[in-house]
This record gives C-alpha cells, structure tokens and sequence, in this order.
DNA sequence: AGCACGCCGACT
DNA sequence: GTCGGCGTGCTC
C-alpha cells in the first residue's frame, strides 16, 4: 500500500491553509515530524513542509514530496498536537505553528542541482520550448553550468519547463540541504585603505560624504549605528561600500557572559522562610501528585520568589523530571542564568534571543537529547522540547512580553497550561503585580492562591512620597525636576549612594511644532509626531525609523517659528549635567542599547559603581538588583495612563511600583519620589503604597462595570492596508460578513462587534491601521467562527489590497 | 501571498 | 497580428 504525507506546508496564508497530501515515494523512508521538500502551487515551486501524519492511500492527482530533509523527526508526537491547538487558538497556519517549535538555527536552504541525462534521444514527446531549452542546456559545458543555467531560468521563468525535462526523462535532479546556522552577527562598516589613501578619487554624493565624515572620526562603527547618526536608510551605506569606498563586514555578536563565574552553590543549602517553605511545599505536592494544576504566587517585591523557584526546581529534578522557567526579557537572563549554572552546571539550557542561532542550537540540541533538565528562556522557550516536565514556572507573570505579537499570536500561559495536561505537571505563575487576568482566575479558585506577604531581608518597602508637579508649576518651577527630587539626588550624591530616574520617553524633544498654527511635524509614513534627536540632529520617527531633517518652514501653514517642545530622555540627561555637573550618569534607552551586550555592558557598570545616576525608559525597570540604589525618582508617566487602551492603569501601576522596588534592596533603606499632574489618582497612590490588592479591586470593577478581559474575551481583528479607504472599506466588509454570519450561527453566548476604529496610530510604516474589537467567550464555537470569518473574509473582493488577521486577547493598541 | 491563465489595449 | 497590462482564481 502506498502513503500519503499530511504536510504543513511553509508561504501558505491563513484563508487557504490545510494540511497538504503528498505522495510518498517508494524509497523514501518517512517518518510524521520530519521536513520535506515539496512542489506547491502552478508553478511547482519547491516549499518546506513539515509532515504531520502519514496515511496510507493513493491518489493518482496528488504530487509527489520532492525530498527528504530529516532523517528523524524533529518534531515531537507531543509538540505536533501542541501546533494544532496553535493553529486552533491563535489562527495561524500550521506552519507557523510548528516553526515556533523549532529553534531559528535549525532552517535550511535547500540546493538543488541538475544533471543531463545522456543517451536520452526521445525528443518527441517534448514541447517545442522544453527541446529549445534541452538544446540550450546541452551547449553547457558541464553539469556544474546546466545548474547555474538552469537556477536563472527557473528565477525568470518559473519551473514548467524544466520539469517537463525532469518528467521526460532528459534532466535529473537531486537536492542538498545545508544548515544555515550562520551566528547571529551585527554588520560592520568601515572605510577602505583605498578611500582613506586617498579620498579624492572617490565621486560620492553628498549623504555618502556624510557617512564617510562619521567613520572617519569613528573608525568602525555597525550599519545601523552610521544610519542612526546621519539620519538616513542604509541603502546609503550599502552604495558606499559599493562603490569602493568603504567595506563592510560581519561582527560576530559580543554575547552576554553567560557563565563566567565558577562559583558552585549547593541547591540544598537554599534556606526558606516558613512562608516561602508553606508555598513551596504546597506546589512539590502537587508535582507528585502528578496531576495537573496551576499556581498563582503573588509575593510582595523582594519576598524570596527566587528562592522558592530554586528549591522546587531542586526537588523536581530530583524526582527525575524536568523544569522550565520562563522570564520576560532578555535584559534580565545572565542575572538568572549565572545563579541557576551555579547551582545546577550544565543541567541548565537556556533559551533567548540574545544567544547566536549556533548556540540556540546547541542548547536545543541538549535538551532534546536529555542532557539538561532545566530550561531557562524567554517566550518561546515554553517549546523547548522536554519530555517529562514537573514544573512550569513563569516568572514575572503579568509581563506583555509573553504576548507574542507576531505569527502564533500566543499567551506563553496558555501554552503552559497545555503542556501541563500533556505531561500532567504544575504550572506556576509568579508576580509581584500579577496581570489581573490571572489574579481573577486565583480569586475565583481555578488557580491556587499563595502568597508570600514579607520581604525577605526585612528591609523596608522604600518611603515613597508623591510630588504634586502642579504645585510646582504655581511656584514658578517650570523644570521637568521637583525642588524635592533635586534635593534627594544631591543627599544621595554626598553620601555616595546611587540613584535611578524613569523618564518613559526617549529622544530629546517629543515633538517639533509650529508656534502659529500649532501643527506638530508628523511622520511621513505613521500618525504620529516626529521626536528630535540632539545627537544626530535628526527628527526622527519611534515607530519605523525614519529620521529626517527638521523643515525650516511649516509645512502646514508655511510659517518660518518652528519650535521643539517636550522632554524626552537625551534632554533629561543633558539638564541632570548641568544641574549636578560633578554627578557621572548612564542612559539606558532603546537608542543607547544598540546591541544585546550593551544591556548588561550598562547594568553591570552601574551595579559596580562607575555611575551615580541612571536614567532610562522602562528597560530600567525590570527585576534587576542594585544594592547601592537608595534614590528613585519617577519623573512623568501621566501620560501612560491614557494611552487609550484598557490595560494602561494595570501596566502603569506595575512599572511603578516596580521600579520603586528598586531601591532599598541593599543594607540601607531606599526612598522613591513620584512626580506627577494628578497626584490624586489612585493608581499613583496605590503604587506609591505597593498595594496590589487595593489596586486588583478598583481595577477589577471597572472590568466588571465594562465588560473588559477577565469578564470576557476580545478578539482584535486588525486592518492593514495601503490607502486610507481601501483599509476602511474592508474593516467595513468583515463588520458586514461577521453580522450576517453572527445571525446565522446565533452563538450560545453574547458578542459585540465594536469598529471599526482607526488604530491609535492610525498609520504605521506606511500602511493605514484599522481595528475591530469582537467582544465574546474564547469558546470553540466562537473560534470556529473567527476562523470562519478570516477565510471567508479574506476572499472578499473589498480585501483585494487589505490584510487582516485576528488576536485573541491581544492589546488593543497600536 | 504568489503564480499562471486569460481577456483587452497600444504597438510594429 | 503580437506583446504585455493586470483582473481572477487556485494552491494537495
């Protein structure tokens, strides 16, 4: 009997995906979970696919797999279901969900070359145009060049002819496939000996001058930095390397010190709190129960959460199973990473996106082979393919960052969930301010509660006080800095204690805008307001990159008063010298992190001394552990909290309060400062106060009052498109398609269709944005319904230059 | 999405 | 009379 491949097939879009059938050659050894090479589409084109069932039958239509690329599966039985409940939850193709499974070092480029076959003289059979190309091939002078010949015509032709000749006999084709595990490198640029002996032999234009100006004072400098500073694309830098005149290169990425320190430490020597113990021992007994079940640890900052992690991850390998513990961003893992390596050695693999596709190969490679138990990483670490996990735990639970945004639209916790069923193991979710989804799900009794209510040094909370800027402002002080922060700064500076300031705005300038007709200067591509940069002189755009000179005329009303208004990080950093000159201070924003490394190149500077003062946007306030901080200071999040989406309040009150975690950790007792226009707020006051429950109840009201998640679901079905009208047009259609399929399907439980709206930013990298807000329950019935709506909608012929896709429970923003 | 087929206009 | 524009429909 023959077989048939079941086959996820790669470039295939949401509203025609399936699995594909194949026919399995005779000779080739199959097996689910491997890749193969197959023929897709009119023109045959080759595609990777990924099999996922093997059937017997036959089909005399279907097309043959091309090629075999895995010997053995490499994906597993229970990551293969896993993919399913992927592409059943988050709408995506089956490729995309058993790609994410995969580590990115693991693509391959497949090679196919060609050979005449000699003798064969069957001419007849053939098409006048499949004999004009024989004879063309047959003028080569070797195989070597029928490949090469072959490889540009298939580019400009398709493959039509050239598997007429594979099926005709004349031509024979055979594949390889390498690996393209190619590090993970940055692109360098510099200028040539040539240009630099002697530059007036070189003709540039004058953005290429400027380039070259800039690495002349630099020396080297990474393409995207050179297109930073002179506020242009690197196509630039591409045609001046181009042209001779520089040279560009590849840098293999300076990685984070991942387990410098040789230090051992016995897990056993962990010593718990009673509290930590109570939690501890309340979730080890679940493990060996073996029986599926989530966990909710809600510890205040600085409570030990760490420690109970440690000791549950001891004992669960112990008992011969395996742990994985997911953390939000990579900004935090060498922290992690170098504590777990020195209690645990080589049985710890991590996972993130900082490592090079060469490492997070390896790593895969370990554990998939069994030779580490302990998984560390970041999202997409949750498919790490373990065999027989005890224990999920995710860390720092209410974090974004475990939202994929991106093809599978997952939530890491969902995916956790899953795999707890499949291996019968405990999830749990830990937090300092958990995401109010979850802290519902604990109150209602689906999670179990623990709780861990004291810090564990006994240092007290920091004294956070709350600076009314409005007071400020009636006493003349127009300054982004409150009498009482520059006070605090300066004690801190005398006594030679560090201090940290949130600014949630980078650049200099937030905005440009004309004195007469008020206009701000927008983005060419986005709606939104361009940010000047002093250190590149450019305005530049937050959301696509663009950068540009500022127009000395208005382009709204042509007037010639321009002005720059706002506050963002580079102005903080400026004024902070002149206020305290002697003070030595570190940015930590998205335009000084170029790379990876420069993260923890800052962190450890700062952790070390070398500055009194770091100023930053949110990246400064995640989980990290300074001892010598005793000063925080909060200049201005008002505005996060109308940033229009439902979670703002809930983000804002987490980015307080821990950022006010921050300080105090060491021996001496912190203090923090809140600046702010609303000094009333109760998020303000709650945050100031760390009081997470206060906060769950007001918040939690207002849901209720709504009807936001955790009350419902909300599915984010999101527009874009080239033209305004075109994006609207089709939002409008689908609004048309889902109430009349809304009619029909009369679903058991309520739906309300909200839209469609202009995304917050409207436009973004050029293309309009248009959302509809489905509010429902994530049932299957409702799931088979959006899935529904994505295919049948997408046929639509008022989607002809639209795309959509739709996101359970993603955010409503951007 | 990406490609081939097919039906109309501008050209030699 | 032919080349190529892009509208239409399908992808094992």
């Amino acid at each position: 009997m023959s077989l048939i491949a079941e086959t996820a097939v790669s470039g295939t879009a949401y509203s025609f995906d399936k699995l594909f059938s194949y026919r399995v050659p005779e000779s080739m050894q199959l097996k689910e979970g491997c890749r193969v090479l197959v023929p897709f589409g009119k023109g045959n084109m080759r595609r990777i696919g990924v099999v996922m069932r093997i059937r017997e039958g036959s089909d005399a239509r279907l097309k043959p797999v091309t090629a075999q690329i895995d010997e053995e599966p490499v994906v597993s039985g229970e990551l293969m279901r896993l993919a399913e409940y992927l592409r059943e939850h988050t709408f995506c193709t089956y490729f995309d969900a058993v790609k994410i499974m995969l580590p990115p070092g693991m693509g391959v480029k497949a090679k196919e070359s060609f050979r005449l076959v000699s003798g064969f003289a069957d001419v007849s059979q053939l098409s006048p145009a499949a004999d004009e190309l024989l004879e063309t091939l047959r003028c080569a002078a070797d195989n070597k060049e029928v490949t090469e010949l072959l490889g540009s015509f298939i580019a400009e032709n398709g493959r039509r002819l050239t598997d007429e000749l594979l099926d005709a006999g004349a031509l024979e084709s055979n594949n390889a496939f390498r690996q393209n595990v190619g590090d993970a490198s940055v692109r360098m640029v510099r200028l040539s000996d040539d240009y630099l002996a002697d530059p007036s032999r070189f003709e540039l234009t004058p953005k290429q001058k400027q380039a070259a100006a800039f690495l002349e004072e630099y020396g080297a400098a990474s393409v995207r930095e050179v297109a930073y500073m002179c506020g242009f694309t690197e196509a630039v830098i591409k045609r001046l390397a181009a042209s001779g005149a520089a040279e560009e290169y590849e840098m293999e990425l300076l990685r984070g010190v991942e387990d410098g320190s040789d230090e051992h430490t016995d897990p056993q020597a962990v010593v718990l709190s009673d509290e930590q113990q109570a939690a501890h021992d309340a979730v080890l007994g679940q493990i060996k129960e073996k029986k599926p079940a989530v966990f909710l640890l809600h510890g205040v900052t600085g409570s030990g959460k760490t420690s109970v992690f440690e000791k549950l991850i001891y004992d669960t390998i112990q008992l011969g199973q395996q742990a994985l513990l997911l953390i939000p961003e990579i900004g935090l893992t060498p922290q992690v990473l170098r504590r777990f390596r020195s209690l645990f050695g080589e049985r710890v693999a991590v996972i993130h996106s900082g490592l090079s596709l060469g490492q997070r190969l390896d790593e895969y490679k370990r554990i998939k082979r069994g030779e580490a138990d302990i998984v560390i990483g970041t999202r997409s670490a949750v498919f790490a393919p373990l065999a027989n996990i005890g224990i999920i735990i995710i860390d720092e639970e209410g974090e974004r960052s475990y939202k994929s945004d991106s093809s599978p639209r997952y939530l890491t916790h969902d995916i956790a969930k899953r795999r707890c069923v499949e291996h019968s193991c405990v999830l749990l979710l830990a937090s300092a301010t958990p995401s109010i989804e979850s802290y519902y799900l604990a109150e209602r009794g689906v999670y179990r509660l623990l709780e861990l209510k004291s810090r564990y040094s006994s240092n007290p909370l920091p004294e956070v006080s709350i600076v009314d800027m409005n007071e400020e402002r009636t006493v003349g002080n127009s300054s982004e800095f409150s009498r009482r922060l520059v006070d605090e700064v300066n004690a801190n500076l005398k006594r030679g204690e560090q201090s940290i300031l949130l600014l949630n705005r980078r650049g200099y300038h937030t905005i440009t805008s004309c004195v007469d007709c008020f206009q701000p200067i927008y983005c060419p591509n986005c709606s939104v307001p361009l940010t000047y940069h002093k250190k590149n002189g450019k305005l530049m755009c937050h959301y696509c990159g663009y950068a540009g000179d500022e127009p000395e005329t208005c382009p709204v009303c042509g007037s010639s008063r321009m002005k720059r208004m706002g506050f963002g990080t580079q102005k903080l950093e400026e004024e902070l010298g002149e206020l305290f000159p002697t003070a030595r201070i570190l940015r930590m924003d998205a335009d000084t992190t170029f790379s990876r490394y420069s993260y923890e190149k800052g962190f450890n500077a700062f952790r070390d001394g070398e500055y009194d003062i770091m100023i930053g946007t949110q990246m400064i306030g995640k989980g990290l552990d300074f001892p010598n901080v005793t000063l925080v200071g909060v200049l201005s999040v008002d505005k996060a909290l109308y940033n229009g989406d439902f979670r703002s309040y809930e983000r804002t009150f987490s980015l307080i309060a821990q950022v006010v975690g921050r300080g105090g950790r060491g021996e001496r007792s912190g203090r923090a400062i809140l600046q702010t226009f609303m000094p009333d707020h109760y998020v303000m006051n709650l945050a100031a106060e760390q009081d997470y429950k206060g906060f769950y109840s007001e918040e939690i009201a207002i849901r209720r009052a709504m009807i936001f998640p955790p009350i419902c679901d909300m599915c984010i079905f999101c527009f874009a498109g080239l033209t305004e009208p075109d994006t609207k047009r089709g939002a409008d259609a689908i609004i048309a398609l889902m109430n009349v399929r809304l009619r029909e399907l009369q679903p058991k439980t309520p739906v309300r269709v909200l839209g469609p709206v202009k995304a917050s930013y409207g436009r973004l990298g050029g293309k309009y944005r248009y959302r509809i807000i489905m509010k429902c329950k994530n049932s299957a019935e409702m799931r088979g319904f959006i899935s529904g709506i994505l295919t049948e909608g997408a046929k639509l012929p008022e989607m002809r230059n639209v795309t959509f896709y739709a996101d359970m429970n993603g955010d409503v923003g951007v």
